[in-house]
DNA sequence: ATTTGAATACGAAATAATTCGTACAACTTG
DNA sequence: CAAGTTGTACGAATTATTTCGTATTCAAAT
């Protein structure tokens, strides 16, 4: 009913992260936020043209140096790729994913006092 | 201080979904299971076969139809998918995927009451 | 103005993952 | 026992993803 096929790779979720973080950012910007030191500019350059080219972000081209934007929703990926590992791995059970996030994943007692405030808010 | 390189692939992921659910299963067993229409018999079998080099399955090769049942376990394979999620998508906060996960996916009042007991017997 | 440096463009190589074709071995049954 | 069926083995084709090399453009600095 919704979602069509976003569907970032790997690197291109890397990339997304950045934009989401920073807002915007030209290529050099986020190369170095990424701070990969075992593939190039050229690299991190390339993958944000084919993720402009799927379009999942636009540039701003006026300047030489060009400027990105994430097109697609952090929310809505982010969604996407949980339902996904929801799906795939814990047949259908949000509560079974959510479990093994809790019971292992440096759940700080804050942490869980932020999700059982949510999850009140909830009902 | 545990695991190094149990990356299983996606198509690898829904075999060993199979195989913990069923304990153990034949090639057969599992390629029905997966009700794959794309993709052949053939296909089912050599991803066991890899998973088996890889050691992530061992297999009863006495009787001509052999019999696999996974070496990995579902819980680590789990967390680590988990763990790689929160830390490639959510900076690291278990608490963010939680709540990305149960704003959406269906979270019955069920599974959050489910949920909610979990995080008391945390503390 | 010429050189230098930092950008983009983009084809193509390298790598990873999936899928298939086909050979052959082992059962099954007519 | 011959024919058909079901299985494994495994190289190779296909497809997806990442990485790089190199040409070219533009701007700044000498």
């Amino acid at each position: 009913m919704d979602n069509y096929h976003i569907k970032p790779t790997e690197g291109e979720m890397e990339i997304l992260q950045v934009l989401w973080q920073k807002g915007h950012a030209t290529v050099r910007e986020v190369h170095e936020a990424l701070n990969k030191k075992d593939s190039g500019y050229t690299t991190t350059l390339k993958l944000m043209q084919i993720l402009h080219e799927k379009g999942m972000v636009e540039r701003d081209t006026t300047q030489k140096t060009h400027v990105y934007k994430a097109l697609v929703s952090r929310d809505k990926t982010e969604k996407q790729l949980v339902n996904k590992l929801i799906d795939n791995v814990f047949n259908g059970s949000a509560a079974r994913l959510v479990m093994q996030a809790l019971g292992n994943h440096s759940a700080s007692a804050a942490e869980i006092d932020e999700i059982k405030k949510y999850l009140d808010s909830l009902k």
